[in-house]
DNA sequence: AAATAACTACCTACTGGTCGATAATTTTGC
DNA sequence: GCAAAATTATCGACCAGTAGGTAGTTATTT
């Protein structure tokens, strides 16, 4: 893993933990072993670290899911496949979802930033409106909205509590 | 409106546009006309003032909802008004849930910060519960989650998205 | 006299960011 | 094939600004 890699590992923990201002130059640089001057190298400012993050983390999760028409013909239901990842996000890793996090200080963000958290939940919806139509939903826009809204807050919810049972509750 | 309850409205305008992060003791001072260093006659440390801004927001925010008994005995739907109460804090306030946005970051927030914050979903789930058990509800405490989830999910994404649209379409 | 509410001045720690320098590596031109 | 040039990745030293917090003082009110 290279250093920028490493850099960007270390700052989506730090994030998903407490938010775009729970990460400096110096802490990720002293984590990854390099001095805080070296980081600028690698994102001129935290808006383009940021950024990247967001951007990455939204690649990363569309890539995990597949495509909706494909899980379907495999036999699976593509809601199931999200929330799973969902649910893996929050046991397994113990955090938030990134753009969750982000997207509720959005107001605060530096616009390149905002601007990447705007189109992590672009692409979830795009994605959920299709998984929703393969399954026959007669609104699958709504639908969607429903199903993102109801696990970004039932895994903030479940954080909060300390309690992953809300979350199985609210899925259920 | 004395000092104290200035400082609190200064900071809750600021957490629930960015997170606890998004204060200081020397803007909350200038914004209500004296030096940070005053501050802290009022609130000892960064983390009393953060619990009690948490504190009196879950305080009134109870308030503000009423009884579920009482709102359906006026021929109300409870859960209708504890939308509407979102609804309003999202439309007119343009802002996030205090607590919402809280949650989200609870891993890196002070001890008396979190618990407030708990406080407030367990208050939350308590009155739901309660909401969907007058309305009949057959899984109340399940429905209570899935109500918040919901809303608090609705309430992020929409201000994300700047489109309270989407607010409108998960509640429909 | 005591409590309230503010002040000035200061502290240490940390923030993102800049600067020029320095090796090591890679690419280019002859 | 080899020297010159460019690129990559790092460093130490530093900057101005801000953070939360403290000590001691001064008015004002009760």
């Amino acid at each position: 893993m290279s250093k920028k890699e490493a850099l960007l590992k270390a700052a989506e923990n730090k994030v998903r933990l407490g938010g775009y201002s729970n990460f400096s130059f110096r802490e990720l640089a002293c984590e990854v072993g390099i001095k805080s001057a070296s980081v600028h190298y690698h994102f001129a400012t935290k808006a383009d670290l940021g950024a990247e993050l967001a951007h990455q983390y939204t690649n990363s999760f569309l890539a995990a899911l597949g495509e909706p028409s494909e899980l379907k013909a495999s036999g699976k239901n593509p809601i199931d496949v999200y929330t799973q990842l969902f649910r893996r996000a929050l046991v397994t890793d113990k955090k938030m979802c990134l753009c969750g996090l982000l997207g509720a200080e959005s107001d605060s963000l530096p616009d390149k930033v905002r601007l990447e958290v705007k189109r992590f939940f672009k692409q979830n919806l795009t994605w959920l409106s299709a998984a929703h139509l393969t399954n026959g939903e007669p609104n699958p826009a709504q639908a969607a909205i429903q199903t993102v809204s109801l696990l970004e807050g039932a895994m903030m919810i479940s954080k909060t509590l300390d309690d992953n049972s809300y979350f199985e509750l609210a899925t259920q």
